[in-house]
RNA sequence: GUGGAUGUAGCUCAGCUGGUUAGAGCGCUGGAUUGUGGUUCCAGAGGUCGCCGGUUCGAACCCGGUCUUCCACCCCA
């Protein structure tokens, strides 16, 4: 039989140890701060039918679902004739009727509508767990990664807009990260997009926007005039593309060009409401707002957020928004809600890339019991517990090898503590320390060495 | 999905216009030091040159395909 070369599918990746360790640092302390806030913990599982995945995120979104093989003679139900027409599309909708989750807003929707009688609202849920993505990997972008949710459903109120942004502040405040939150409003877009005369076009003129800062003001201009959008509609646009300003004076521009606009008023309401709520806390963060922030996600429907570090350039490291009736489509209607969504695996990335990632976070032990022998391991089994009982981890080394080799051990495991208990100590009923940082050495009892590191 | 790069030891990389036996640093193992790591010195192990095929007397090197990683679009966390 052929030895095959292990390999993972592309897009994913191993974990090992240290990244481990500092991923979950980033878990727990998202997860810290979800709590604080009242969030509770849900799980839902990685795969959904494909009818609750399709169609949700757009079409680019549908292209992009990982889709599960049915079990068995899948082929079945396959016609003769449709194989031969061989059309992928058609055919993938009869051989394949789950898919693996690509976020986790919708599964959050289908939990919601399916669990509304156990539910008592506004319902406030943290999840963090993997999502999958057909994507075409590339640096800051896999095919499976982490988001951490956090969502209110139940509620219209912008106090939830400003309660989500004062948890993107603390979270990245602890990690240490500067940030810029922009915000936007999907009314406010859809109202602009009714004053410069095309309504119901507000995916192609937000998908143009949005490339402004990137790609400049000519490619958006001729982005919308390949897309059917006239001279007077552009003419009409621009002042919003050209504008300079900071929030409130956008806002004073937004006011009087979006009077025809109900909806465009709306969302200037929300946006007032939101600020106003935000005036009252104090946020770190940089919180701006920006005109040209549209986000792909279709199902956003009210305000939008993105945060960007500040220190490093890999795209945006938490989103979200409001979804007016993402449960409206799974028979539930009415209920309005919004989140936000931490990308882990691109945290971690910014993380590394500022070296930001504290000490402690190794995950070795703290002592390790060098082993001479029969005789001398089972006095050291014996002085382990006393150190677990107070909270030290600490370990001993398995085999009766060469010191040289066990202090190479503790020393690649970061481990701060070596103990030699030879024939001399037992004899001295002493054990002898090495601190692995200053290299110097005592001979002293376990109950000194416990006092000392629990109280340095 | 479109376009462009990339792949040589565990890691980072050298390897001339195709020419015998493919190299370095770091890491690893052993020794100098039989109860002392992180510094030093010595020795050693480790390679289907991503994979498959083609051209050639001869391929790590040229050509085709495929996979990987990366970059730009698209889109996104």
């Amino acid at each position: 039989m052929d030895i095959q070369k292990p390999s993972i599918p592309r897009g994913t990746r191993d974990f090992g140890t240290i990244e481990t360790v500092r991923r979950n640092y980033i878990f727990n302390t998202i997860k810290e701060i979800f709590q604080l806030f009242g969030y509770a913990p849900i799980e839902t599982p990685a795969m959904e039918n494909l009818s609750t995945l399709m169609g949700k995120y757009g079409e680019e979104g549908d292209k992009l679902l990982f889709k599960i093989l049915n079990s068995g003679d899948f082929l079945s139900s396959v016609s003769a004739s449709e194989l031969e027409n061989g059309d992928s599309n058609n055919i993938s909708a009869l051989i394949s009727e789950k898919g693996l989750r690509y976020d986790l807003t919708v599964p959050f929707a289908r939990y919601v509508v399916q669990h509304f009688n156990e539910i008592t609202f506004p319902f406030k849920r943290y999840q963090i767990q993997p999502v999958w993505r057909a994507d075409r990997p590339q640096k800051g972008r896999y095919r499976e990664f982490y988001q951490c949710d956090a969502d209110v459903i139940g509620s219209n109120s912008q106090i939830n807009e400003a309660e989500l942004v004062q948890i993107i502040d603390e979270v990245f405040k602890r990690l240490k990260i500067n940030v810029t939150v922009k915000f936007n409003n999907r009314k406010i877009l859809a109202g602009i997009a009714e004053t410069i005369g095309r309504p119901g076009e507000l995916i192609p003129l937000t998908i143009a926007m949005d490339k402004l800062e990137k790609a400049g003001l000519e490619k958006v201009v001729a982005e919308l005039k390949a897309n059917g959008f006239s001279d007077e509609n552009i003419s009409k646009l621009k002042p919003v593309l050209e504008f300079i300003g900071d929030t409130e004076a956008k806002l004073t521009f937004l006011q009087s060009m979006l009077q025809g606009s109900e909806t465009g008023l709306k969302g200037l309401k929300e946006i007032n409401s939101f600020l106003d709520y935000l005036k009252n806390i104090k946020i770190t963060a940089d919180v701006e707002l920006d005109l040209t922030l549209a986000r792909g996600l279709n199902y956003y429907t009210g305000a939008i957020f993105e945060v960007k570090a500040k220190d490093v350039s890999i795209g945006s490291i938490c989103g979200g928004g409001r979804y007016d009736d993402l449960t409206g489509i799974f028979g539930l209607k009415n209920v309005s809600g919004v989140g936000i969504s931490f990308g882990a695996d691109r945290i971690y990335d910014v993380l590394e890339q500022l070296t930001l990632f504290p000490q402690e976070v190794s995950g070795g032990s703290k002592v390790l019991f060098v082993n001479f022998g029969n005789k001398e391991e089972k006095i050291c089994m014996s002085y382990l517990p006393e150190l677990r009982k107070n909270n030290i981890s600490a370990e001993i080394y398995p085999d009766p090898a060469k010191l040289k080799k066990q202090m190479n051990y503790a020393n690649a495991k970061s481990v701060a503590y070596v103990v030699l208990v030879g024939e001399d100590e037992i004899n001295e009923g002493k054990i002898t320390v090495k601190n692995m940082i200053t290299g110097s050495q005592e001979k002293t009892t376990l109950e000194h060495l416990i006092a000392e590191i629990l109280n340095p």
